[in-house]
DNA sequence: TTAACTGCAAAGAGTTTGCAATATC
DNA sequence: GATATTGCAAACTCTTTGCAGTTAA
């Protein structure tokens, strides 16, 4: 699984080698080395895209290339690219955070409150145009970053689910009537 | 300064207390206990409306009123409200949740992160629709919340601070290279 | 009276940091 | 060679939780 049966290095592979020299040249320029912990953690996030890592995600699989990567260069690394603007934050209130990388435009993430599934929402060009001319009106310039829309998903509603209803439905919305269901919703895209 | 100088109260008071009641009612309504320090909290709630206050606050004015309260107490009330959909969370990337009374649309704010600035957008009724219209057209019903849009606000760009510009802002960007700086951002608005 | 709620203190989880060793420039 | 970066472990911060006592219904 490693690697596909023909021994030359695939499209995709070369791309990402590609955008993960380019990374590092970003960094070199702005006056930061290029190690090969960086690296590495880039290289995970560029083959990842549109999977929404987390820091203990991102650990296990730098691991499996450099098991003596360690969880603070990590963070100090997510830190440094997030500074930099090449590397969105995103918060989905679970208690820590997740990374994608950006690509020039934003993203728009709906997320279940009710089953805790998360899409991407189509046409995000312009989506992206409307959100930076509500920004350009008052002056303001958007960097590239990642909305979460909070809702209630086709499937939740067909189930019968609503905003009035949630006091009614306690589970899992309420949480403090279902503590143990918290951390349970899956992620996926 | 703890009350005006008339000893009724004012209009605004009796305001928050009507609301404070709905508030309770609707706590009732749900099948919870209608306490002294759940009154207490919703109604320093209230009386903050776009001050966005996170627990420590929360705990701190609280104990003014009710100096036994506990800040488990500020933490199960907030999830409580937010779980009902009674109090809107607010993630700045500071690394702990702010709390917002949301009224019937949503909020927009727009932080700078080079200067920490937060402000709210104007017309948030019909940016409220614009957000609703995106989600109903995949069947999605969003619930009432609050947006964050980063970027850099019109003192910081006429400062010469651009996106393009990160790599030698470095401050208050990169937080690997002014750690100091980062917890320094004031909070209004 | 009974079950929900509170305060406390301890535990948990995520994140940051000081420091000696190491790697980059 | 100078200094940025790393790994480790300890520290820190925010948040959650078990439990005994208290309070609302």
């Amino acid at each position: 699984m490693k690697r596909s049966g023909n021994s030359t290095i695939s499209e995709q592979e070369k791309q990402i080698n590609k955008l993960t020299d380019k990374y590092m040249e970003r960094l070199k320029n702005c006056g930061f080395r290029v190690t090969s912990q960086r690296k590495t953690i880039i290289e995970i996030l560029l083959k990842n895209l549109g999977k929404h890592l987390n820091v203990k995600e991102l650990l296990s699989i730098a691991q499996e290339e450099d098991p003596t990567i360690g969880i603070a260069t990590i963070y100090r690394t997510v830190d440094l690219l997030t500074g930099l603007g090449l590397l969105n934050m995103i918060n989905l209130e679970e208690g820590f955070s997740r990374f994608e990388v950006p690509d020039e435009q934003m993203h728009f993430h709906f997320y279940c409150k009710s089953c805790g599934k998360v899409v991407h929402l189509p046409d995000e060009k312009d989506k992206t145009n409307t959100v930076n001319s509500w920004a350009q009106k008052e002056g303001f310039r958007l960097l590239p970053q990642t909305f979460e829309l909070a809702g209630i998903c086709p499937d939740c509603i067909a189930k019968g689910i609503t905003e009035e209803d949630f006091c009614d439905v306690k589970w899992p919305i309420c949480r403090q009537r279902c503590k143990k269901q918290r951390h349970r919703w899956g992620h996926e895209s």
